[in-house]
DNA sequence: GTCTATACTGGGATAGAC
DNA sequence: GTCTATCCCAGTATAGAC
Protein backbone atom coordinates (compact mmCIF):
# COMPACT_ATOMS: atom_id res chain seq x y z
CA UNK A 1 0.00 0.00 0.00
CA UNK A 2 1.44 3.46 -0.78
CA UNK A 3 2.28 5.75 1.44
CA UNK A 4 0.11 8.61 0.59
CA UNK A 5 0.73 10.62 3.84
CA UNK A 6 3.98 11.74 2.33
CA UNK A 7 2.95 13.15 -1.11
CA UNK A 8 1.75 16.63 -0.74
CA UNK A 9 -1.02 17.69 -0.88
CA UNK A 10 -1.30 20.28 -3.61
CA UNK A 11 1.67 21.75 -5.51
CA UNK A 12 1.16 25.02 -7.54
CA UNK A 13 2.43 23.54 -10.63
CA UNK A 14 0.02 20.54 -10.88
CA UNK A 15 -3.42 21.71 -12.60
CA UNK A 16 -6.44 21.20 -11.22
CA UNK A 17 -8.84 18.36 -13.47
CA UNK A 18 -11.14 21.21 -14.75
CA UNK A 19 -8.23 23.68 -16.19
CA UNK A 20 -6.79 21.05 -17.74
CA UNK A 21 -9.93 20.05 -19.43
CA UNK A 22 -10.67 23.10 -20.59
CA UNK A 23 -7.17 23.19 -22.09
CA UNK A 24 -8.04 20.34 -23.89
CA UNK A 25 -11.19 20.89 -25.16
CA UNK A 26 -10.08 24.86 -26.40
CA UNK A 27 -7.34 23.05 -27.84
CA UNK A 28 -9.60 19.68 -29.28
CA UNK A 29 -11.66 23.21 -30.83
CA UNK A 30 -8.69 24.85 -32.69
CA UNK A 31 -7.74 21.17 -33.71
CA UNK A 32 -11.18 19.76 -34.84
CA UNK A 33 -11.76 23.29 -36.71
CA UNK A 34 -7.92 23.12 -38.82
CA UNK A 35 -7.97 19.12 -39.63
CA UNK A 36 -11.63 17.93 -39.18
CA UNK A 37 -12.62 15.33 -36.95
CA UNK A 38 -10.64 12.07 -38.11
CA UNK A 39 -7.05 13.40 -38.54
CA UNK A 40 -7.92 15.87 -35.54
CA UNK A 41 -5.79 13.33 -33.72
CA UNK A 42 -5.50 12.99 -29.66
CA UNK A 43 -1.86 13.37 -30.66
CA UNK A 44 -2.16 16.89 -32.19
CA UNK A 45 -4.69 17.41 -29.56
CA UNK A 46 -2.26 16.59 -26.76
CA UNK A 47 0.26 19.10 -28.40
CA UNK A 48 -2.03 21.90 -29.45
CA UNK A 49 -2.95 21.74 -25.36
CA UNK A 50 0.66 21.79 -24.77
CA UNK A 51 0.90 18.23 -23.05
CA UNK A 52 1.25 14.72 -23.96
CA UNK A 53 -1.31 11.99 -25.19
CA UNK A 54 -0.80 10.53 -21.87
CA UNK A 55 -1.75 13.38 -19.49
CA UNK A 56 -4.55 13.99 -22.34
CA UNK A 57 -5.84 10.41 -21.45
CA UNK A 58 -5.81 10.92 -18.08
CA UNK A 59 -8.58 13.51 -18.23
CA UNK A 60 -10.78 11.73 -21.17
CA UNK A 61 -11.45 8.16 -20.98
CA UNK A 62 -11.14 8.47 -25.11
CA UNK A 63 -11.53 10.65 -28.29
CA UNK A 64 -15.17 10.47 -28.20
CA UNK A 65 -15.87 11.93 -25.05
CA UNK A 66 -13.76 14.57 -25.48
CA UNK A 67 -15.90 15.59 -28.74
CA UNK A 68 -18.94 15.17 -26.80
CA UNK A 69 -17.99 17.38 -24.35
CA UNK A 70 -17.34 19.54 -26.94
CA UNK A 71 -20.54 19.59 -28.46
CA UNK A 72 -22.45 20.58 -24.99
CA UNK A 73 -20.35 23.16 -24.39
CA UNK A 74 -20.94 24.82 -27.58
CA UNK A 75 -24.68 23.71 -27.40
CA UNK A 76 -24.85 25.10 -24.27
CA UNK A 77 -23.60 28.56 -25.24
CA UNK A 78 -26.19 28.53 -28.12
CA UNK A 79 -29.15 27.39 -25.75
CA UNK A 80 -27.68 30.47 -23.35
CA UNK A 81 -27.76 33.10 -25.93
CA UNK A 82 -31.31 32.19 -27.16
CA UNK A 83 -32.77 31.68 -23.84
CA UNK A 84 -31.66 35.35 -23.32
CA UNK A 85 -33.32 36.38 -26.78
CA UNK A 86 -36.83 35.75 -24.21
CA UNK A 87 -35.89 38.73 -21.79
CA UNK A 88 -35.17 40.93 -24.90
CA UNK A 89 -38.55 39.70 -26.38
CA UNK A 90 -40.46 41.29 -23.81
CA UNK A 91 -39.19 44.69 -24.78
CA UNK A 92 -39.65 44.46 -28.69
CA UNK A 93 -43.65 43.44 -29.24
CA UNK A 94 -43.53 43.74 -33.31
CA UNK A 95 -43.07 40.80 -35.32
CA UNK A 96 -40.57 42.67 -37.33
CA UNK A 97 -37.99 43.02 -34.45
CA UNK A 98 -39.03 39.50 -33.09
CA UNK A 99 -37.71 37.52 -36.13
CA UNK A 100 -34.96 40.27 -36.23
CA UNK A 101 -34.32 38.81 -32.69
CA UNK A 102 -34.25 35.31 -33.43
CA UNK A 103 -32.13 35.32 -36.26
CA UNK A 104 -29.23 37.19 -34.54
CA UNK A 105 -29.17 35.06 -31.98
CA UNK A 106 -28.78 32.78 -34.57
CA UNK A 107 -26.51 34.58 -36.63
CA UNK A 108 -24.77 34.94 -33.35
CA UNK A 109 -24.13 31.61 -33.10
CA UNK A 110 -22.50 30.62 -36.36
CA UNK A 111 -20.56 33.62 -37.14
CA UNK A 112 -17.17 32.35 -35.55
CA UNK A 113 -15.91 29.11 -35.60
CA UNK A 114 -17.52 28.47 -38.48
CA UNK A 115 -15.46 25.25 -39.40
CA UNK A 116 -15.27 24.01 -36.34
CA UNK A 117 -19.39 23.88 -36.26
CA UNK A 118 -19.33 22.28 -39.43
CA UNK A 119 -16.98 19.28 -38.16
CA UNK A 120 -18.98 19.11 -34.87
CA UNK A 121 -22.71 18.74 -36.64
CA UNK A 122 -21.87 17.44 -39.58
CA UNK A 123 -18.54 15.21 -40.11
CA UNK A 124 -18.31 13.58 -36.62
CA UNK A 125 -20.08 10.32 -35.81
CA UNK A 126 -22.06 11.89 -32.60
CA UNK A 127 -23.30 8.82 -30.33
CA UNK A 128 -27.41 8.61 -30.36
CA UNK A 129 -27.64 9.84 -26.85
CA UNK A 130 -25.88 13.11 -28.10
CA UNK A 131 -28.07 13.47 -30.68
CA UNK A 132 -31.26 12.73 -28.67
CA UNK A 133 -30.31 15.48 -26.24
CA UNK A 134 -30.10 17.97 -29.65
CA UNK A 135 -33.36 17.08 -30.99
CA UNK A 136 -34.51 17.58 -27.63
CA UNK A 137 -33.49 21.20 -27.17
CA UNK A 138 -34.69 22.06 -30.57
CA UNK A 139 -38.05 20.95 -29.49
CA UNK A 140 -37.86 23.15 -26.67
CA UNK A 141 -36.68 25.73 -28.91
CA UNK A 142 -39.91 25.13 -31.16
CA UNK A 143 -42.38 24.78 -28.57
CA UNK A 144 -41.02 28.25 -27.25
CA UNK A 145 -41.34 29.93 -30.74
CA UNK A 146 -44.61 28.79 -31.05
CA UNK A 147 -45.78 29.85 -27.46
CA UNK A 148 -44.75 33.43 -28.70
CA UNK A 149 -46.66 33.06 -31.95
CA UNK A 150 -49.82 31.66 -30.06
CA UNK A 151 -49.52 35.47 -28.14
CA UNK A 152 -49.12 37.03 -31.44
CA UNK A 153 -52.43 38.59 -33.13
CA UNK A 154 -50.28 39.23 -36.40
CA UNK A 155 -49.18 35.94 -36.65
CA UNK A 156 -52.37 33.69 -38.99
CA UNK A 157 -51.74 30.08 -38.67
CA UNK A 158 -53.82 26.99 -37.87
CA UNK A 159 -50.50 24.62 -36.14
CA UNK A 160 -48.42 27.20 -33.98
CA UNK A 161 -45.75 24.40 -33.12
CA UNK A 162 -45.60 23.70 -37.43
CA UNK A 163 -45.24 26.86 -38.24
CA UNK A 164 -42.83 27.09 -35.74
CA UNK A 165 -40.72 24.54 -36.61
CA UNK A 166 -40.39 25.63 -40.11
CA UNK A 167 -39.44 28.95 -38.42
CA UNK A 168 -36.83 27.87 -36.49
CA UNK A 169 -35.20 25.57 -38.82
CA UNK A 170 -35.65 27.78 -42.18
CA UNK A 171 -33.48 30.31 -40.11
CA UNK A 172 -31.20 27.92 -38.87
CA UNK A 173 -30.81 25.98 -41.85
CA UNK A 174 -30.07 28.82 -44.05
CA UNK A 175 -27.62 30.52 -41.95
CA UNK A 176 -25.73 27.59 -41.29
CA UNK A 177 -25.87 26.97 -45.34
CA UNK A 178 -24.75 31.01 -46.08
CA UNK A 179 -22.50 30.86 -43.08
CA UNK A 180 -20.44 27.90 -44.87
CA UNK A 181 -20.78 29.06 -48.63
CA UNK A 182 -19.70 32.00 -48.32
CA UNK A 183 -17.68 32.87 -45.50
CA UNK A 184 -16.55 36.26 -46.33
CA UNK A 185 -20.42 37.13 -47.18
CA UNK A 186 -21.72 40.41 -46.68
CA UNK A 187 -23.82 39.13 -43.32
CA UNK A 188 -26.12 42.20 -42.96
CA UNK A 189 -27.95 42.19 -46.39
CA UNK A 190 -28.32 38.36 -45.87
CA UNK A 191 -30.01 39.18 -42.40
CA UNK A 192 -32.26 41.57 -44.09
CA UNK A 193 -33.61 39.58 -46.61
CA UNK A 194 -33.76 36.27 -44.08
CA UNK A 195 -36.02 38.54 -41.77
CA UNK A 196 -38.00 39.71 -45.14
CA UNK A 197 -38.59 35.59 -45.89
CA UNK A 198 -39.58 35.14 -42.13
CA UNK A 199 -41.89 37.76 -41.87
CA UNK A 200 -43.42 37.17 -45.03
CA UNK A 201 -44.12 33.45 -44.31
CA UNK A 202 -44.89 34.48 -40.73
CA UNK A 203 -48.08 36.84 -41.65
CA UNK B 1 6.51 -9.37 -74.02
CA UNK B 2 3.35 -11.36 -73.12
CA UNK B 3 1.89 -13.35 -75.89
CA UNK B 4 -1.42 -11.40 -76.13
CA UNK B 5 -2.75 -13.04 -79.15
CA UNK B 6 -3.11 -16.49 -77.38
CA UNK B 7 -6.02 -14.93 -75.09
CA UNK B 8 -9.28 -15.16 -75.80
CA UNK B 9 -10.52 -11.75 -76.69
CA UNK B 10 -13.05 -12.08 -74.37
CA UNK B 11 -14.94 -14.77 -72.08
CA UNK B 12 -18.45 -14.51 -70.90
CA UNK B 13 -17.53 -14.85 -67.17
CA UNK B 14 -15.31 -11.78 -67.38
CA UNK B 15 -17.26 -8.53 -66.70
CA UNK B 16 -16.92 -5.75 -68.64
CA UNK B 17 -15.68 -2.82 -66.85
CA UNK B 18 -18.28 -0.51 -66.51
CA UNK B 19 -20.27 -3.80 -65.63
CA UNK B 20 -18.12 -4.16 -62.44
CA UNK B 21 -17.75 -0.71 -61.76
CA UNK B 22 -21.29 0.15 -61.38
CA UNK B 23 -21.77 -3.29 -59.56
CA UNK B 24 -19.55 -1.47 -57.38
CA UNK B 25 -21.22 2.03 -57.31
CA UNK B 26 -24.31 0.09 -56.45
CA UNK B 27 -22.55 -1.68 -53.35
CA UNK B 28 -20.62 1.18 -51.78
CA UNK B 29 -24.07 2.93 -51.80
CA UNK B 30 -25.61 0.52 -49.66
CA UNK B 31 -22.63 0.05 -47.56
CA UNK B 32 -22.28 3.63 -47.35
CA UNK B 33 -25.60 4.36 -46.53
CA UNK B 34 -25.46 1.46 -43.79
CA UNK B 35 -22.19 1.65 -42.26
CA UNK B 36 -21.17 5.78 -42.51
CA UNK B 37 -17.91 6.37 -44.86
CA UNK B 38 -15.11 5.66 -42.42
CA UNK B 39 -16.88 2.23 -41.34
CA UNK B 40 -17.64 1.25 -44.79
CA UNK B 41 -14.37 -0.11 -45.72
CA UNK B 42 -13.17 -1.24 -49.05
CA UNK B 43 -13.57 -5.02 -47.94
CA UNK B 44 -17.21 -4.21 -46.64
CA UNK B 45 -17.59 -2.84 -50.09
CA UNK B 46 -16.01 -5.95 -52.33
CA UNK B 47 -18.27 -8.30 -50.33
CA UNK B 48 -21.26 -6.50 -51.24
CA UNK B 49 -20.53 -6.70 -54.47
CA UNK B 50 -19.34 -10.01 -54.58
CA UNK B 51 -15.52 -9.83 -54.98
CA UNK B 52 -13.15 -9.43 -53.91
CA UNK B 53 -10.80 -6.37 -52.42
CA UNK B 54 -8.04 -7.30 -55.02
CA UNK B 55 -10.92 -6.67 -57.79
CA UNK B 56 -12.45 -3.28 -56.82
CA UNK B 57 -8.85 -2.33 -56.59
CA UNK B 58 -8.88 -3.18 -60.47
CA UNK B 59 -11.62 -0.46 -61.05
CA UNK B 60 -11.38 2.14 -58.75
CA UNK B 61 -7.64 3.49 -57.98
CA UNK B 62 -8.27 3.99 -54.40
CA UNK B 63 -11.80 4.72 -51.89
CA UNK B 64 -12.04 8.32 -52.12
CA UNK B 65 -12.26 7.86 -56.21
CA UNK B 66 -15.32 5.31 -55.16
CA UNK B 67 -16.79 8.00 -53.55
CA UNK B 68 -16.33 10.54 -55.86
CA UNK B 69 -17.91 8.50 -58.66
CA UNK B 70 -20.89 8.13 -56.46
CA UNK B 71 -21.48 11.62 -55.54
CA UNK B 72 -20.90 12.85 -59.55
CA UNK B 73 -23.45 9.85 -60.20
CA UNK B 74 -26.14 10.93 -57.56
CA UNK B 75 -25.55 14.65 -58.67
CA UNK B 76 -26.43 13.80 -61.85
CA UNK B 77 -29.50 12.19 -61.36
CA UNK B 78 -30.81 15.17 -59.80
CA UNK B 79 -29.25 17.67 -62.21
CA UNK B 80 -31.43 15.62 -64.78
CA UNK B 81 -34.48 15.79 -62.35
CA UNK B 82 -33.93 19.44 -62.26
CA UNK B 83 -33.68 20.08 -66.30
CA UNK B 84 -36.91 18.27 -66.90
CA UNK B 85 -38.44 21.06 -64.86
CA UNK B 86 -37.87 23.27 -67.74
CA UNK B 87 -39.83 21.53 -70.17
CA UNK B 88 -42.88 21.29 -67.32
CA UNK B 89 -42.54 24.75 -66.55
CA UNK B 90 -43.38 25.83 -70.11
CA UNK B 91 -46.95 24.36 -69.57
CA UNK B 92 -47.42 25.66 -65.69
CA UNK B 93 -47.68 29.30 -66.20
CA UNK B 94 -49.28 30.35 -61.89
CA UNK B 95 -45.98 30.68 -59.83
CA UNK B 96 -47.60 28.32 -56.95
CA UNK B 97 -47.29 25.76 -59.72
CA UNK B 98 -43.78 26.53 -60.79
CA UNK B 99 -42.70 26.60 -56.75
CA UNK B 100 -44.65 22.99 -56.41
CA UNK B 101 -42.53 22.30 -59.53
CA UNK B 102 -39.64 23.12 -58.02
CA UNK B 103 -40.27 21.29 -54.43
CA UNK B 104 -41.39 18.08 -56.35
CA UNK B 105 -37.97 17.90 -58.11
CA UNK B 106 -35.78 18.77 -54.72
CA UNK B 107 -37.92 16.12 -52.37
CA UNK B 108 -37.62 13.56 -55.70
CA UNK B 109 -34.28 13.66 -54.83
CA UNK B 110 -33.88 13.30 -51.58
CA UNK B 111 -37.37 10.80 -50.75
CA UNK B 112 -35.20 7.56 -50.86
CA UNK B 113 -31.37 7.20 -50.16
CA UNK B 114 -31.78 9.82 -47.26
CA UNK B 115 -28.93 8.05 -45.23
CA UNK B 116 -26.36 8.17 -47.92
CA UNK B 117 -27.17 11.73 -48.95
CA UNK B 118 -26.46 12.49 -45.38
CA UNK B 119 -23.03 10.35 -46.07
CA UNK B 120 -22.06 11.54 -48.72
CA UNK B 121 -22.94 15.32 -48.64
CA UNK B 122 -22.00 15.65 -44.92
CA UNK B 123 -20.02 13.16 -43.20
CA UNK B 124 -17.46 12.50 -46.26
CA UNK B 125 -14.50 14.37 -47.04
CA UNK B 126 -15.34 15.57 -50.47
CA UNK B 127 -11.75 16.49 -52.23
CA UNK B 128 -12.14 20.50 -53.11
CA UNK B 129 -12.30 19.72 -56.86
CA UNK B 130 -15.51 18.08 -56.30
CA UNK B 131 -16.98 20.72 -54.40
CA UNK B 132 -16.14 23.43 -56.51
CA UNK B 133 -17.84 21.38 -59.06
CA UNK B 134 -21.14 20.90 -56.38
CA UNK B 135 -20.93 24.84 -56.51
CA UNK B 136 -20.91 25.64 -60.02
CA UNK B 137 -23.83 23.13 -60.18
CA UNK B 138 -26.06 25.20 -57.80
CA UNK B 139 -25.16 28.76 -59.16
CA UNK B 140 -25.94 27.73 -62.98
CA UNK B 141 -29.58 26.36 -60.82
CA UNK B 142 -29.50 29.56 -59.06
CA UNK B 143 -29.18 31.46 -62.47
CA UNK B 144 -32.25 29.66 -64.17
CA UNK B 145 -34.61 30.13 -61.37
CA UNK B 146 -33.77 33.37 -61.37
CA UNK B 147 -34.10 33.84 -65.35
CA UNK B 148 -37.78 32.76 -64.84
CA UNK B 149 -38.45 35.00 -61.99
CA UNK B 150 -37.16 37.69 -63.75
CA UNK B 151 -40.08 37.02 -66.75
CA UNK B 152 -42.29 36.05 -64.00
CA UNK B 153 -44.53 39.65 -63.55
CA UNK B 154 -46.02 38.32 -59.98
CA UNK B 155 -42.69 37.85 -58.38
CA UNK B 156 -41.34 40.98 -57.16
CA UNK B 157 -37.69 41.83 -56.34
CA UNK B 158 -34.55 44.35 -56.88
CA UNK B 159 -32.42 41.67 -57.06
CA UNK B 160 -33.71 38.38 -58.95
CA UNK B 161 -30.07 36.07 -58.18
CA UNK B 162 -30.56 37.01 -54.86
CA UNK B 163 -33.92 36.42 -54.36
CA UNK B 164 -33.73 32.78 -56.77
CA UNK B 165 -30.51 31.62 -54.19
CA UNK B 166 -33.12 31.98 -51.46
CA UNK B 167 -35.71 30.40 -53.00
CA UNK B 168 -33.50 27.54 -53.98
CA UNK B 169 -31.56 27.74 -50.99
CA UNK B 170 -34.90 27.11 -48.80
CA UNK B 171 -36.17 24.30 -50.60
CA UNK B 172 -33.37 22.34 -50.63
CA UNK B 173 -32.31 23.09 -47.18
CA UNK B 174 -35.43 22.26 -45.53
CA UNK B 175 -36.12 19.12 -47.09
CA UNK B 176 -32.94 18.03 -46.70
CA UNK B 177 -33.59 18.36 -42.75
CA UNK B 178 -37.16 17.48 -42.76
CA UNK B 179 -36.41 14.05 -44.51
CA UNK B 180 -33.28 13.78 -41.79
CA UNK B 181 -34.99 14.69 -38.77
CA UNK B 182 -38.22 12.79 -39.45
CA UNK B 183 -37.60 9.82 -42.19
CA UNK B 184 -41.31 8.81 -41.63
CA UNK B 185 -42.97 12.04 -41.92
CA UNK B 186 -46.00 13.24 -43.87
CA UNK B 187 -44.29 14.25 -46.68
CA UNK B 188 -47.52 15.38 -48.21
CA UNK B 189 -47.94 18.14 -45.84
CA UNK B 190 -44.70 19.27 -45.51
CA UNK B 191 -44.48 20.24 -49.53
CA UNK B 192 -47.73 21.94 -48.79
CA UNK B 193 -46.30 24.45 -46.28
CA UNK B 194 -42.77 24.28 -48.02
CA UNK B 195 -44.78 25.68 -51.34
CA UNK B 196 -46.74 28.33 -48.71
CA UNK B 197 -43.67 29.81 -47.67
CA UNK B 198 -41.70 30.28 -50.92
CA UNK B 199 -44.83 31.72 -52.41
CA UNK B 200 -45.09 34.18 -49.11
CA UNK B 201 -41.20 34.92 -49.88
CA UNK B 202 -41.69 35.60 -53.39
CA UNK B 203 -44.98 37.12 -53.78
C1' DG C 1 0.96 14.68 -11.74
C1' DT C 2 3.90 14.24 -16.31
C1' DC C 3 6.25 12.03 -19.75
C1' DT C 4 8.05 8.59 -23.66
C1' DA C 5 7.79 4.47 -25.82
C1' DT C 6 5.10 1.08 -27.46
C1' DA C 7 1.34 -2.37 -27.89
C1' DC C 8 -2.59 -3.08 -30.53
C1' DT C 9 -5.99 -2.46 -33.99
C1' DG C 10 -8.11 -1.70 -38.24
C1' DG C 11 -8.23 -0.33 -42.68
C1' DG C 12 -6.12 0.98 -47.30
C1' DA C 13 -3.61 -0.80 -50.68
C1' DT C 14 -0.53 -4.27 -53.09
C1' DA C 15 2.00 -8.60 -54.41
C1' DG C 16 1.86 -12.51 -56.55
C1' DA C 17 -0.45 -16.94 -57.35
C1' DC C 18 -3.99 -18.97 -60.22
C1' DG D 1 -9.71 -11.48 -65.05
C1' DT D 2 -9.97 -13.23 -59.88
C1' DC D 3 -8.37 -14.34 -55.55
C1' DT D 4 -5.82 -14.58 -50.71
C1' DA D 5 -2.31 -13.16 -47.90
C1' DT D 6 0.09 -9.57 -46.32
C1' DC D 7 2.44 -5.16 -46.04
C1' DC D 8 2.18 -0.86 -44.11
C1' DC D 9 0.76 2.97 -41.75
C1' DA D 10 -1.89 5.90 -38.74
C1' DG D 11 -4.17 6.45 -34.84
C1' DT D 12 -6.04 5.09 -30.21
C1' DA D 13 -4.90 3.87 -26.00
C1' DT D 14 -1.80 2.01 -22.30
C1' DA D 15 2.38 0.71 -19.60
C1' DG D 16 5.64 2.04 -16.83
C1' DA D 17 9.39 5.25 -15.68
C1' DC D 18 10.15 9.65 -13.40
Amino acid sequence: MPTRQLQPRKTPRQLRGWEAQERILEAAARVFAEWGYSAGTTNRIAEAAGMSVGSLYQYFPNKDSILVALVRRHVDEGAARLASLWADAQDVTSLDGRVRLLVDAVIANHRDEIRLHQVLFEEAPRPPELLADLHRLEGELVEAVAQLIRTDPSVRTDDATRTAWFAVTVVESLTHRYVSSYPKGDLDAFREELVKLVVAYLT
